[in-house]
RNA sequence: GGCGACAUAGCCAAGUGGUAAGGCAGAGGUCUGCAAAACCUCUAUUCCCCAGUUCAAAUCUGGGUGUCGCCU
């Protein structure tokens, strides 16, 4: 039988959930989530999680699976998410990919092997450092020394990266590969991409909306609660749009019209970024959810589309 | 009604005679180990309007318009 998991990705507030839910029923499906945010514990007003009605129609894997405080990183979730979509492939069912996190997509999609690079807490921290006291350009013509194509491909003003391309020298000698090289497509599965999109300007007001929703929810409670929990601005659960901002307004950085205003943005600008990454994939269908009337419409549109397609 | 200040991009704003800083918003993009991360690029032929001075005006002068403040 050939194995074929169904992709469904698309920016923020632009109605994955639902849609996706819908998909899985209609296909004797299961989904696994792809979200950097929902695979994480006790975050689930800022996440935008499933809900308990959502979450009991079809199963769902990579939600509430981590402790924000474990370390974690795109190479668990490799692991993590291959697991999931073995064992709805031994179920006789259909994997369904769900999320906005586009590096972990690639995780999926492509051959990625991160298993050659390990990690070392201590020289990061000494690159940084240098990075820092004496500037970018130093560290950056550090890798350049080492590593002159990795440099060709980074920023030098992109710290984060240099640090990574160093590390794996440091490691294997050899550096990451091309990134072209490796950007082979998985053989372990075949794969469908659907990806869903709005009119920026009804997608920007899905956002505002959707908000003002989870400050109704009760957001900053759940910071709130967060913070009882001994969680800092160090911990990514921190980290996440609308809980760095809340975090910052408890502290007393700015009042909370303010810090909604920021989390607005904050959101918008991620899924801009989203777009911008979801737009590479080639392989991988829209569908416009502004043309629809209904949510009907748009589900036909899909189902009819996949139908041809398996 | 009188006096004064101000008028620069969608917003905030620098610029006091030499050819329009910067920030925000917006748009486009990059992407193998915290990715809701990090980073990059673009965005005023013109400074409220008209006239004048000058080789040269957002900058100086006169007039007009508008906004704000104070006084009556």
């Amino acid at each position: 039988m050939k194995r074929t998991i169904i992709v469904i990705a698309g920016p923020t507030a632009v109605g994955k959930t639902a849609i996706s839910i819908k998909v899985a029923t209609g296909i004797n499906g299961q989904i696994v989530s792809c979200d950097s945010m929902q695979l994480y514990k006790y975050m689930d007003i800022g996440s935008a999680k499933p809900n308990k009605e959502q979450l009991a129609t079809v199963p769902h894997h990579l939600i509430d699976a981590v402790d924000p405080k474990e370390p974690f990183s795109v190479v668990r979730y490799q692991q993590l998410a291959k697991e999931a979509v073995n064992k709805i492939f031994d179920q006789g069912q259909t994997p369904v990919i769900t999320g906005g996190t586009g590096l972990y997509l690639n995780a999926m999609l492509y051959d990625m092997d991160f298993g050659a690079n390990q990690r070392d807490v201590h020289y990061r921290k000494q690159l940084f450092d240098i990075a820092e006291h004496q500037g970018n350009d130093v560290l950056f013509a550090k890798l350049k020394d080492l590593d002159p194509n990795a440099a060709d491909r980074i920023h030098p003003n992109n710290v984060k990266r240099v640090v990574r391309a160093m590390e794996a020298i440091h490691y294997n000698g050899t550096g990451l590969a091309d990134f072209a090289s490796v950007n082979q497509k998985t053989k372990d599965y075949d794969s469908i991409l659907i990806g869903l999109t709005r009119e920026r300007s009804e997608l920007y007001q899905r956002i505002e909306q959707r908000v003002d929703q989870l400050m109704e929810k009760g957001l900053l409670d759940e910071v709130k609660s967060l913070k009882d929990m001994g969680f800092t601005s160090a911990d990514i659960a921190m980290k996440g749009i609308g809980y760095k901002e809340l975090l910052d307004f408890l502290e007393g950085e700015y009042e909370l019209p303010a810090a909604i205003d920021l989390i607005k943005k904050n959101t918008r600008h991620y899924a801009k970024r989203q777009m911008t990454w979801f737009k590479r994939y080639t392989e991988m269908q829209w569908f416009n959810l502004s043309e629809d009337q209904t949510e009907e419409d748009s589900m036909e549109k899909i189902m009819t589309w996949l139908d041809k397609k398996r």
